[in-house]
DNA sequence: ATGACTTGGACACCAAGA
């Protein structure tokens, strides 16, 4: 089974680079962040007219994830137990679209898009943090019901875990992305008993800011990942960023990474 | 070339991204 994750930056701009990635690579499940439309405006009809069905959460032009699968949709589940709202100035708290899960070929896949915490002063970083912590705690709360459980956590998770996930950490001094609470909050799900598993099968980047020149030289950072639980990580095979996708007109500024599974 | 941001809303500027 192959599976992977993409921040697509918007899928009503990225349909066709979409529906051209799950027919090119073969793919049998497809985690998508940032579709940044409410439901009725998702373009379904490519994905099921290929044989996919699609799980979709969105609000409005901001943040929203999606799983598109054609091993099957199941026990589909909006946000995670306890996903802490945010509160925009002046305005009501709101649990922003930005987890999704489904039972796709016995593998129960998250679509994640990690808030990205602005500035270590901001209240999105503390917003952040208490996230991570929150599904932290909720995917052990899974693996202690089913210590088997097949769960791949895959998206964007808006950490680079290592100084040598970015290209130049004094760019990053004071920075979100890189501060020691991130990191822990990170590497948590390792202590959880997760595997992030693509981390020993490839190296380099997965986002490359569209600002700058950053792709042309490889400038970028590595803040997409999928931690798997130990049933699953067991049977992850390879583990690749396709830097192809991040080339030529229409581009996201993240680029898949893809997981192939043993059966 | 891999090339100097991009997206979507209500808009002709702005928020947000990382």
């Amino acid at each position: 089974m192959r599976i992977a994750t993409w921040n697509v930056n918007s899928i009503r701009a990225r349909q066709d680079r979409v529906s051209a990635l799950l027919e090119r690579e073969n793919l049998d499940v497809l985690a998508i962040q940032e579709t940044k439309c409410r439901p009725e405006q998702f373009p379904y009809e490519p994905f099921t007219a290929a044989g996919y069905e699609v799980a979709v959460h969105g609000a409005n032009q901001w943040n929203g994830v999606a799983i598109i699968s054609r091993v099957g949709l199941e026990d589909v589940q909006r946000d995670f137990p306890a996903q802490p709202a945010y509160a925009n100035p002046g305005k009501e708290p709101v649990v922003e679209p930005r987890a999704l899960s489904a039972t796709c070929g016995g593998v129960q896949v998250f679509s994640l898009y990690v808030p990205n915490g602005r500035e270590l002063s901001h209240p999105h970083y503390r917003y952040k943090l208490s996230w991570l912590e929150n599904l932290r705690k909720y995917a052990s709360s899974l693996l202690e019901e089913d210590p088997q459980a097949q769960l791949a956590l895959m998206g964007d998770w808006n950490i680079a875990p290592f100084d040598q996930d970015v290209w130049d950490m004094q760019v990053f001094a004071g920075a979100t992305h890189v501060s020691k609470p991130e990191r822990d909050a990170f590497f948590a799900f390792e202590a959880a008993g997760l595997t992030e598993v693509t981390r020993d099968l490839f190296d380099g980047y997965t986002f490359w800011d569209y600002k700058q020149l950053r792709f042309p030289r490889n400038e970028g950072m590595r803040i997409d990942f999928a931690y798997c639980s130990p049933a699953l990580a067991q049977r992850i095979q390879t583990a690749e960023p396709l830097r192809e996708e991040r080339k030529g007109k229409g581009a996201s500024d993240h680029v898949p990474v893809i997981l192939e599974v043993a059966p």
